[in-house]
DNA sequence: ACAAAAGTGTTTAGATTACACCCATGA
DNA sequence: TCATGGGTGTAATCTAAACACTTTTGT
């Protein structure tokens, strides 16, 4: 521990990259920073780590600090730790993702915090190193969703394919084959067909579907081709 | 500046997972463990990251400090912040991986620091979560071994097909077919071919091959199918 | 000429892609 | 019955994988 002494200690935040689903398309969750530096402008929803709890935790009190949900897919993006990264001191922060789903969140607790949700197609500029977490985070999430059904993180219990479908649109930022991609998904193996239409988008109606419940069990193969 | 300062602060180290080729397999860098906490035990190397220094600058300097080498592939892996995962005091540890030629480094580093060339095979008992640290940091390498030719940094300038395919037998820890692989590699057109043969391994000889100096240029396609 | 490794070719099975076509339904 | 998405089928293309075959060379 002696030997420790020596070394320098540094603040150590957490800048979650909080990512829904709304309207045919992936959104973020920024807020005005409320305090100096860079007071006023946007921001990833942060935090400093704490002595006692480790940075999956950390990261996971302040996505319920901030929308109040609970055990969320969350996973780390990486450290960032250029000495300048925040002009006022040096902090070294821990980017997380997470996905969730905003017909669930607190909207009560977005509003304290003056968080909104912004289309990542329309971001505005966001303060210190924020964009280049928010990147890696989405070229992280396409990583996942090539072998894993991420996407249900996402989407209510229920959804049709032609939902996950754009979905994935919104995540690839490019269009798939509605034949092929139906196909493609129902030969996983993973979802479960429903007796329940939705009536909304068509006279026809599409059937829901839900994701099955062992689905850690199944095999599942890469989804999209790059 | 005031606001930050009621969160603590906290060490924060640097743990590389050095890796080299040799003798058709992988090898990690290990130490024994000069101070406690777990004197003597085995070890990745690492440091301290300083006031003025990026997690990235860091790891370079003490991949410097041990192998003597610069200027080699170095990718940031992610950061280890539970607890208690040094005993002796709260360090937060960003892993590192970093890809070297066993053959070029200075092999007088190496001793001073009374480090060894152990094969991934063979590990024996690490500290700490340093075991996690290699698997998180080989399942990296293969992530990105399947869409670019990474492999390229372990391997000297000039290099037969055999030997490129042993790499990645040894990066995947399974086998490829010899001429699946051979022309798997060569239809993406980043080798180049050379007059002459490495006649060490049969008597037929093998042709030398090197990298495409402009390889960034090219679009590389997946390498190997999971 | 032969052994042994390097390198090429062929065949099959399966996946991807593009796109035409049929279906179900409310107005 | 017809317009509109929902959903299915099919043919052309590409890729992976297994494995037989040919080439080169020192002894």
């Amino acid at each position: 521990m002696e030997l420790y002494k020596i070394h320098p200690q540094h603040y150590v935040s957490i800048d979650c990259v909080i990512l829904g689903y709304q309207n045919d398309e992936l959104k973020l969750l920024l807020y005005p920073r409320g305090f100096e530096p860079s007071k006023g402008k946007w921001s990833l929803l942060g935090g400093f780590i704490q002595q006692e709890e480790s940075g999956d935790e950390a990261a996971a009190r302040i996505l319920k600090q901030t929308t109040g949900l609970e055990q969320i897919f969350l996973e780390q993006v990486e450290a960032f730790s250029v000495p300048n990264r925040d002009p006022e001191a040096r902090v070294i922060s821990l980017a997380y993702y997470a996905l969730i789903r905003i017909d669930l969140h607190d909207e009560e607790k977005v509003k304290e915090n003056g968080a909104y949700w912004v289309p990542i197609r329309k971001l505005p500029q966001l303060i210190f190193d924020h964009q280049a977490m928010f990147e890696k985070a989405l070229a992280k999430l396409q990583q996942k969703a090539v072998y894993s059904l991420v996407g249900f993180e996402l989407l209510p219990e229920k959804f049709t394919l032609i939902q996950l479908r754009k979905l994935y649109e919104a995540i690839f930022q490019r269009e798939f084959d509605p034949g092929n991609f139906r196909k493609k998904i129902l030969s996983l193996g993973v979802l479960e067909k429903l007796s329940e239409k939705d009536p909304s988008e068509s006279r026809k109606g599409a059937f829901y579907y839900k994701a099955k419940s062992n689905i850690e069990e199944i095999g599942i193969d890469r989804i999209v081709k790059f």
